[in-house]
DNA sequence: TAATGATTAATTGTTGACAATCATCCAAAG
DNA sequence: CTTTGGATGATTGTCAACAATTAATCATTA
């Protein structure tokens, strides 16, 4: 996105280089969710001191992929239906409170970077693999909470969508298809670029909440008699 | 609100309780924007040991009061006027979300609570003073957070509050006075009973922006010329 | 058998000491 | 006068040991 080349090198501590360590583990499936995790063997395996472990330990637990139970475990967080709604409902009042702000303020610069987001879409609809069309549609997303400007907006989407990640990774099928990505998305991008903040909003919304509902049918075909 | 009887102890750590009182301190305006925060310092006064002054600090981090430079110092986080914006525009995201999730179910528990609020909106306008009125326009709001259902919400919510919070704090007048509390309030309340979801997202987004403008034309009251 | 209470192993909470890093100051060179 | 370089004090990063707490085990008893 910001193709600035910063020689700036970012120095991380231990204890964030373990968090990386353990949040990769977590999200891979590599540690199921309700796993128990022990300071004193994850220190031992990473090659840091429990203290290091616990810094890292807190850092997860700030964005939800593990929890603690005083004086007596850790353990990777767990994913019932409840939380799948939060989540979800979560990622899509972020993402129409960014939508309704970008259209509030819509610039030529938001404009073009929301159609080359389209763009890739439209390209990865036809041919690409699923994988490939995961990434556009996730993109497509990001790049409107980027485009609001607002850090505090930007910073608890990229911790929800670390939790939406999260919930692929743990479900059977690792990547949801996603099909119809243009015609979904285009009436979001529609309305932004035309200063629409109150259907953008809406429409950002609901977007998100289809995702859900394909998500759930796929990560549980027999929960509804999908018969037409 | 909810007014069940829990027996259960809640029993905190150290760090918890330190993370108490330095919150305190920063909210009050003791410690204000940008004072520097030294953990051996802190270690002292509190009577605790600096490892649980950093647990602490951390957990302040999170919570966006305190900031840490690797190597070099914590401190006190800033309040610029982009901060300002991002953190009224972040409640606003928030609350829009959460009226709308309240709007698509509505309950009539969800109704009595939300008129109960009203209604105490509505007897704080006539005679009581600034601060009651203030508690009482929080209350409404976060009464209609609560009926989201959604912890992660509620929980984005209390961290976003805090912020506000301590904006009131720092700014020069320590209330910001609220007029027309029920006129302002009362169109949002009926379209979330009425289930008007898209309007209810609207009028919660904009009744946010607009505490926005009243706030900082008090605390800047030279900015603009306010001349009709 | 079911409830009670002591015992114990396992795990997190807390601490103080040492290492790594940063910011400041000051002198010397150009 | 500006820049460079090194010394120095202050502060955070990391660690290993000890204390507090939990959860499970297993006799004991009614």
């Amino acid at each position: 996105m910001s193709a600035k080349p910063h020689l700036k090198i970012v120095k991380r501590s231990m204890a964030d280089l373990a968090a990386d360590r353990i949040r990769a583990a977590i999200l891979s499936g590599e540690l199921p969710p309700s796993a128990r995790l022990v300071e004193a063997a994850l220190a031992e395996e990473i090659g840091v001191s429990r203290g290091t472990i616990r810094a890292a330990l807190s850092e997860l637990e700030r964005d939800r992929l593990v929890t603690c139970a005083r004086y007596s475990a850790w353990s990777v967080a767990t994913l019932d239906a409840q939380r799948l709604w939060e989540i979800y409902t979560m990622r899509a009042t972020i993402e129409s409170g960014a939508a309704r702000l970008v259209a509030q303020h819509v610039s030529d610069d938001a404009v073009s970077a929301i159609r080359a987001a389209e763009k890739k879409l439209d390209a990865a609809e036809r041919g690409a693999k699923a994988a490939e069309r995961l990434a556009c549609d996730l993109d497509f997303h990001t790049t409107i909470v980027q485009r609001s400007g607002n850090q505090l907006l930007i910073d608890a989407y990229a911790s929800i969508m670390d939790q939406v990640r999260w919930v692929y990774a743990v479900s059977e099928r690792r990547s949801p298809v996603r099909i119809d990505l243009v015609s979904w998305h285009a009436p979001l991008a529609d309305a932004i670029c035309r200063g629409a903040a109150d259907e953008a909003a809406k429409l950002a919304f609901d977007l998100c909440l289809r995702s859900l509902n394909d998500d759930l049918r796929e990560a549980a075909p027999t929960q509804d008699g999908g018969a037409a």
